[in-house]
DNA sequence: CATATTTGCAACCAGTTAGTTTCACAAACA
DNA sequence: TGTTTGTGAAACTAACTGGTTGCAAATATG
């Protein structure tokens, strides 16, 4: 069973429950609240975010409150910084062709 | 048919494929030689690619260079910065508590 | 104790995915 | 013209996905 960070953000509802608990944490009834889904498919998206270990829970009483693994999220950031790298100088060179970058190997 | 950004690199392949043409444009062929998959395999990914637009053709005699749209990448940068913002905000205030940040919805 | 609440999990289903094999088309070339 | 080369697309398959319903476990409440 693959469950990597970038398959985990694939899903736009994951998305969304990302950017739910990233200010607070919540409960699966809250969050469900926010869908139009059951709450057993929000549990579940739930499930394979902690797989992948994008959230944590903090178990109070018969409740479980969700949150956000920033770090994780980070991860997402530092794949991005090869392309970001790219971009940057790309600007800089005012779209400088492709082909000289590759050759210089930079 | 789904298919944005975020699905588009929730597949490894694809994300090795975006890696590769990142520092040059490539042929379908040259880019399969990459990969234990089939040709075909790669040109389904690329088709993939194309359709959210992440990656752009150019066609030169019958042989098309592959080049990655690195616009497209700085949504998924977009999106990202909402949680930069949490992770710095934390890191400065030394892992000051979530429930201090929610409550004053900075 | 009995009951309600909060939650996770198993079973099932329809739709999608990633891969393969096969085929068709266009460009280069003898 | 006929052949080779580079490519996309259709057909098929096995696996995965996201959703539902139903049920069980654990905690709270009377």
């Amino acid at each position: 069973m693959r469950r990597d960070v970038f398959q985990a953000i694939a899903d736009p509802t994951r998305r969304a429950i990302i950017a739910l608990i990233a200010l607070q944490a919540m409960t699966p009834n809250s969050i469900a609240e926010h869908f139009d889904t059951t709450r057993q498919a929000v549990s579940k998206h739930l499930r394979i975010l902690t797989e992948c270990e994008l959230v944590k829970q903090e178990h109070k009483g018969r409740e479980i409150y969700y949150t956000l693994e920033l770090e994780r999220m980070k991860e997402i950031d530092k794949w991005l910084e090869q392309f970001r790298e790219i971009w940057e100088t790309r600007f800089s060179q005012l779209d400088t062709l492709l082909q000289t970058i590759q050759n210089q190997q930079t």
